[in-house]
DNA sequence: GCGACAG
DNA sequence: ATCTTGTCGC
């Protein structure tokens, strides 16, 4: 049903290009965020659990949605699967940075998951992978960045992957990368597959 | 045709 | 992502 071939492919294909092409680089700096967030994604069979997860300080708080997810994954196509669900979970949250599980910039049409959500809800992103979607690893002066046609696009510290989503630049994710990969995205993960095992949640908000 | 391919 | 035991390594 959902075919490479297939015209809605087509299709996202001019919505990325139209995201792409309204992204802001702009450097946030890592200083100014008071009010970092993150969101994640676990699945058992349709169903979904998105958990987004604020940190202010010491003060963490999360909150769960759950829905069904049906369009499935297909590689450069994440957003169709992941995004819907987790601006559902972003929703009420204000940060001055949203982490996303997946790529930004790093992506064939340079409009990942972390892109998308950006710049739908017009705020700072970005994406943070486990694995590489596209593009060469290329070292300078000690970095190793993610290369397509010719462009640093993110870059690659230990076995991540950090490229810009929105309203954030290179220079933002290169000093994130040096930070280690991010609590709060952990925790977004274990909170998420946690959610998918209690069966009698109440889908909604919590504090820690 | 072959290899690559976020979660 | 998810299915899954023991096991190799820091």
């Amino acid at each position: 049903m959902w075919g490479k071939e297939d015209y809605l492919l087509n299709f996202l294909i001019l919505f990325q290009r139209l995201i792409a092409k309204n992204v802001k680089l702009t450097h946030l700096g890592l200083e100014n965020v008071k009010t970092l967030c993150a969101v994640d994604v676990a699945y058992d069979r349709e169903e979904g659990y998105a958990v987004a997860v604020k940190q202010e300080g010491d003060k963490i708080e999360y909150k769960i949605t759950k829905g069904k997810v049906t369009f499935p994954y297909i590689p450069g196509f994440l957003f169709m699967r992941e995004a819907p669900i987790m601006i559902k979970a972003i929703e009420g949250y204000q940060c001055d940075l949203l982490l996303v599980d997946g790529h930004g910039l790093a992506h064939p049409r340079k409009s990942g998951i972390a892109t998308v959500i950006g710049v739908l809800l017009d705020i700072p992103t970005m994406g943070i992978a486990k694995s590489k979607l596209a593009g060469d690893i290329v070292e300078e002066n000690g970095i190793y960045y993610v290369v397509i046609n010719g462009e640093k696009v993110g870059v690659k510290a230990g076995k991540y992957f950090y490229s810009p989503g929105n309203k954030t630049d290179l220079q933002d994710v290169i000093e994130m990368s040096k930070r280690g990969y991010p609590e709060i995205l952990k925790i977004a993960d274990k909170l998420s597959k946690q959610a998918k095992k209690d069966k009698n949640m109440s889908s909604d908000y919590k504090i820690w």
